[in-house]
DNA sequence: ATAACAAATGCACTTCCATTGCACTTACTA
DNA sequence: TAGTAAGTGCAATGGAAGTGCATTTGTTAT
């Protein structure tokens, strides 16, 4: 089991204040989150550096960007396992027309696409919308 | 064959020289467009205008929207029998990484997606993303 | 320990797209 | 033809994303 800080440094980030807590801010949500969502998390935080913590997390393959089709863009953090330098977003992601939150439903994978003759197919974003789980019962 | 005036009319839409215009403007065209793409070919007309001009065919289901994860939404013409009114895009959409064009592969149509026990799927978004048979060969 | 350097943060500002309020014009209807 | 409703143009707003630069913080070498 290793700490966050060994996890940060094994992908080459340094270890700063802010990005500890915005790393643990990102593993209690079970949803994505939007830059906002972290703004109001930490008001005491410029949005530029929040907005750049996340930035640099998506480039060293900490968390996923996830584009659930509201505009505005989401993130979560990339399980174990997570390929996203590969082929970004492998499973499939769920919105709740709802509550308006976004889930990555990482167990899910998404099936084999076939493309017409000619066209290359090098990436795949899945976005399921309804009702989720917590608002549906 | 009915005229586009008809096929205003039968979906309560009022004829405008406007909405004729953009009319034939989407349907010459081969690839999803953006706001910015029919404000470029009708330079005397206002923004607003061609706005809510393709809002209200979005209302009336005379387009549909793509999110192709550009950032920007952009709109393309319903094919006779597209059911948007139901679920939307029941398609799915190519979006080239090389030339930044859009389309609708209306023959391709989105296999069943299965959800999580509790989750209810109302409707599904899917983009491919690569290089178009334009820019392949 | 300290100086030198590089990276991280904060502030201000910008850009781009989407959206709205209101005045004016055009088109339908009595 | 007058009255009314819908369509259009202009101006302004708002939200999210992104950038330049000064300042602070952290790392490294002396
Ligand atoms: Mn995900
Ligand atoms: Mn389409
Ligand atoms: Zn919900
Ligand atoms: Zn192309």
């Amino acid at each position: 089991m290793q700490t966050i800080e060994q996890l940060l440094e094994s992908k080459d980030i340094r270890v700063t204040v802010m990005r500890l807590l915005i790393y643990k801010f990102l593993a209690e949500k079970q949803v994505a989150v939007t830059l906002s969502d972290i703004e109001n998390a930490f008001e005491k935080a410029d949005r530029t550096t929040l907005y750049r913590t996340i930035k640099t997390f998506e480039e060293k393959d900490i968390v996923h960007q996830i584009d659930d089709g509201t505009g505005i863009t989401k993130y979560a953090l990339c399980e174990k396992g997570c390929n996203c330098e590969i082929e970004t977003d492998l499973h499939l992601h769920f919105h709740c027309n709802n509550c308006n939150e976004t889930i990555c439903l990482t167990e899910h994978k998404i099936p084999q696409i076939k493309v017409p003759d000619g066209f290359v197919s090098e990436n795949v974003n899945l976005v399921v919308k309804g009702i989720c789980d917590k608002c549906s019962r």
